[in-house]
DNA sequence: GCCGTTTTCGGCCCGACTGTTTTCAGTCG
């Protein structure tokens, strides 16, 4: 079912792109008409098929039209307005809006004047000059057209995952805060809500000087094209084809600007039309009145929402999610701060084949951190290379009884273990081994490929054994390398309210595991988070830093995360998890 | 095409930069 609800997500995606050539403009009311659509189905929860028609017109920014081409769909699997608009503009016509530089009235022109209907003929028309004698077209429209095009074939529009994009954006915001010209810097666009992927990376500056300021950047080392190269705006892509777009505005204009460069479109269109509402004007620069121009507020993202009637939301919801509408009644998600977590459940140390520090180092660095719990979680003796024998674990184990004894009641420390998932459901060791740990978690390590009704069983499996109290990086994803493992998360999340088996946050930036999707999925059910660093090093301790804006972005609940509560709640819900569990299955 | 404590029509967010113009349209974010 969650299926369908991804078909007509394409559905209206596509209906949105044809719309666009159709009407010309990008800004056309029915192209954002379908985009608020779109937005609404993929937000919503619950079973899209079984809905009717006026169900449907339920759905923020679905209406009567637009509600019967989704039952039109369900029904028949096709829409009658769509098969038209596709005759009308096909694929090869389509494609040629992907060239940055061409929009729809380019395309329409091309097509009208020079029979333009595929990127071939494109190509053909641009080496043979024909473009050029166009009006309004000319010369140097052509080389960058043909520039694009060269650039499109390199991979094109690929998204920057987060783990690559953010320490180039801290480095870059480093650099910047050195320049004797800057007086702020600061990372915003999709990167700054913590979008898993982003597009391209936006930086405002605040600086009363900005040419020397834009002029670093086109000589930046890491810079390959020059796009724009303004005052206000400069506009350039590295090697690897990331696009940065830096703006300069002044120090009074700070908030406003990077207010503006944070949110959604949709965020933002929303906040301007409560401007709009109070006959004020929201813009990069400031609120300020729509006549006359009288500044209300600028400086700070606080200020500006406060003159809005709102609370200073959170960068990481300002997607038009509802937040705004919380933000009003007062419910906003609070999030969890970094010192509430009372624990890490998913630590390695140096004893497994990847790890990197002491166990001693790993203590040391939990306490100081304020902890009063903490797992050491090897790997099982499954996983080549890295995995940990029995003798070994052992071993550990009484290492680990003599360390309690000298930390006394500052800290409790679980002796855990990260067990395989076989493509079976299969587990490391045997049952009366893994049953003596404090703490074991599950993770699939192998097999990534199987088809989604036998990854679905292998975990069921996994969750229903009287070992494990948790699943780590249950799809086993690394973003913008490996796709995670097809799930029937449904069913995943039925089983984890059944066998109360806790599902891990993973905080390292490669992961981030469980999705913001699947946590949104799990926010009306009974279901526990624990979120983990998964450490292999002591530095890597501090990964929760991410994993508290992914668990707010999944709007995840503080009572839901388990290493929240204190050690006493967290160590007996921990034993009641595999009683319960033992008792179920005698 | 959607929407409504200014409802059933008439609105719907805003600015920078570029290229080709000679005052602005198109594209992008």
């Amino acid at each position: 079912m969650a299926d369908r609800k991804a078909e007509v997500i394409d559905l209206l995606r596509e209906m949105r792109e044809l719309t666009t050539l159709d009407e010309g403009s990008p800004q056309a009311f029915r192209v954002r008409a379908y985009e608020n659509a779109l937005r609404g189905v993929e937000t919503m929860t619950g079973d899209i098929e079984t809905m009717s028609e006026s169900a449907l017109t339920k759905l923020d920014g679905v209406g009567k039209s637009t509600a019967k081409k989704i039952r039109e769909y369900l029904t028949s699997g096709r829409v009658e307005k769509l098969e038209k608009l596709r005759e009308k503009w096909p694929p090869g016509v389509v494609e040629l809006t992907q060239v940055p530089g061409l929009g729809p009235k380019a395309v329409t022109k091309l097509r009208k004047e020079l029979g333009i209907e595929s990127m071939a003929a494109l190509r053909e028309a641009l080496a043979g000059q024909k473009i050029r004698a166009l009006a309004g077209f000319g010369e140097k429209t052509e080389k960058k057209l043909l520039k694009a095009i060269e650039r499109l074939g390199l991979g094109g529009d690929k998204r920057t995952s987060i783990a690559k994009a953010l320490p180039l954006a801290q480095r870059l915001v480093a650099e910047l805060d050195t320049l004797p010209q800057v007086q702020r810097a600061r990372y915003c666009g999709s990167l700054r809500r913590f979008r898993e992927t982003i597009g391209d990376l936006d930086i405002v500056v605040a600086s009363e000087d900005a040419k020397p300021i834009m002029r670093w950047l086109v000589e930046h080392a890491l810079v390959d094209d020059v796009l724009v190269h303004g005052d206000k705006k400069t506009s350039v892509t590295t090697r690897k084809g990331l696009q940065i777009d830096l703006r300069v505005v002044a120090a009074h204009q700070f908030g406003a600007a990077t207010l503006y460069f944070t949110g959604s479109k949709a965020h933002n269109i929303k906040l301007r039309q409560r401007a709009m509402d109070r006959g004020w004007l929201l813009n990069e620069y400031a609120l300020e009145e729509a006549d006359g121009g009288k500044v209300i507020a600028s400086e700070t993202e606080e200020e500006i929402y406060e003159a809005l009637g709102l609370p200073w939301i959170p960068e990481v919801l300002r997607e038009d999610n509802g937040e705004i509408e919380r933000a009003l009644d007062g419910t906003l998600p609070g999030g969890i701060a970094l010192d509430e977590l009372n624990g890490d459940l998913h630590v390695h140390t140096d004893l497994s084949g990847d790890g990197r520090s002491s166990l001693e180092d790993m203590v040391e660095a939990a306490k100081e951190r304020g902890y009063t719990f903490l797992a050491i979680t090897e790997h099982a003796e499954d996983l080549p290379l890295q995995g940990v024998k029995r003798d070994a674990l052992l071993e550990q184990r009484a290492r680990i009884q003599a360390m309690q004894g000298k930390l006394g009641d500052t800290m409790t420390l679980l002796h855990g273990v990260e067990l395989n998932i076989d493509g079976d459901g299969n587990l490391d060791y045997d049952a009366d081994f893994r049953r003596a740990f404090d703490w074991c978690l599950a993770s699939v390590h192998t097999q990534f490929d199987l088809p989604k009704e036998r990854q679905t069983a292998r975990i069921l499996k996994a969750m229903a054994d009287p070992s494990v109290n948790m699943i780590g990086h249950l799809t086993a994803r690394t973003i913008g390398k490996r796709p995670g493992i097809e799930l029937d998360i449904d069913a995943v999340l039925d089983a984890a309210e059944k066998h109360r088996c806790a599902l891990e946050i993973n905080s390292g930036l490669p992961r981030l595991d469980v999705s913001v999707d699947i946590l949104r999925r799990a926010r009306e059910r009974d279901v526990t988070f624990v979120m983990t660093s998964d450490a292999h090093h002591t530095s890597e301790l501090d990964r929760m830093q991410w994993g508290v804006q992914h668990a707010l972005r999944g709007w995840t609940r503080k009572d839901r995360v388990a290493n929240t509560w204190t050690r006493d709640r967290f160590v007996a819900w921990s034993r009641e998890q595999r009683r319960n569990e033992a008792g179920a299955n005698a």
